[in-house]
DNA sequence: TGTACATCAGTGAACGCGCGTTCACTGATGTAC
DNA sequence: TGTACATCAGTGAACGCGCGTTCACTGATGTAC
């Protein structure tokens, strides 16, 4: 049957946000095709309305699940009182609540090592997507010039989401908030002027 | 047929040994049972008198992996000077080397968000060969306790282990030796006493 | 305004394929006598 | 010491299964006249 005009731009997205939130949350094989559609209330032959394969989708799902941290964080920024701003992305990165819910967390923390295993052409549209998350994060960094803020910046992202990581392994609760804990006094002194 | 005595223990520790660099550059799904027994000149069905499930090798080859890498670092580090035993192991983490060659490298740089989303039971072992590494290393962290020593461990480790993963998802060579480098400036001044 | 036709998002059966796993079999070596 | 038999690491055909993908079909809506 014919849809309604827009309901196939709507549908489109919709697959994009359930592919972020699932290949973050499962790895990108962890869910077939079919399931992630079930989940949408459709079947799964529609998805090749929409894209080419899954790897067309893998694409555009890591950069949704970017853009959208990204945001995220910017908004935890903004909503921070002056001059506590790095504090505050700090803080929320390397938080309880980010180690438990990887569906909508980091990308990166969730998906690193499998991206680094992607063809070239894979790697360099999410690179692309990467670069992007990192400019609107910039303004809160230390540092004089640009340079030193990004050199700051690929220091401290690439480390909390070790962190994330490496908390995600832990079984035992008590050691991995030690660590958390640890980890975040350790990034506020190192990159947060105003520490205290 | 019947096979020399030791043969049996000889091809045990040879899959292991093979699935724990497969798994490290492929993630521990890009490589199924026959093709892995077929690299070792071996035919698929005789890996179930090694092993109960694919399920089973994963938790062999990890700890095989993180006792192998544990051992040369702990190598590296009895290589270098006096007082220098540190800084030798981040520069040698952090290498470019590292960094190309997944496979004979760090575990958890390779594998961390897939061991995070294995059930319990199989992380708990994981945990285990994970403190194994820790303990053997923690005589060259700063700290004037173990409990210092290990909260240092537990932001050195993770934070360059994010690092090489992102490393390993840049597109550009140029922007990766620049990260790599800054971080080894940042660890070394941050961990190593001896900077310089 | 009413009618005929084209469109195309979504359906669901069917495809080939590779996966983990099973199992009857092989046959050189170890063991019993 | 020689013979008969048991063992069991490794073989390779076969299994069921879920995957990504294809395709003939549906039918409400948009468009042409």
């Amino acid at each position: 049957m014919r849809y309604p005009v827009e309901q196939k731009a709507e549908t489109h997205q919709r697959i994009i946000d359930a592919a972020a939130r699932s290949f973050r949350e499962h790895g990108s094989e962890g869910q077939g095709i079919a399931s992630l559609m079930k989940d949408l209330g459709l079947t799964h032959g529609g998805f090749y309305r929409h894209f080419e394969s899954k790897a067309d989708l893998y694409v555009d799902a890591i950069t949704r699940g970017l853009d959208r941290s990204g945001e995220e964080m910017v908004a935890v920024a903004k909503a921070a009182p002056k001059g506590k701003e790095l504090r505050a992305i700090i803080e929320h990165y390397l938080s309880a609540q980010h180690v438990e819910h990887a569906g909508d967390g980091c990308v990166i923390a969730a998906l690193a090592p499998e991206i680094g295993r992607q063809p070239q052409a894979v790697r360099s549209s999410i690179n692309a997507a990467m670069k992007t998350y990192m400019s609107h994060l910039l303004a809160f960094l230390p540092g004089s010039s640009v340079v030193e803020k990004r050199s700051n910046f690929l220091i401290l992202f690439p480390g909390m989401a070790g962190v994330l990581m490496t908390a995600r392994m832990m079984t035992d609760p008590a050691a991995r908030e030690e660590m958390l804990a640890g980890a975040r006094r350790f990034y506020i002194d190192a990159f947060s002027r105003e520490g205290a």
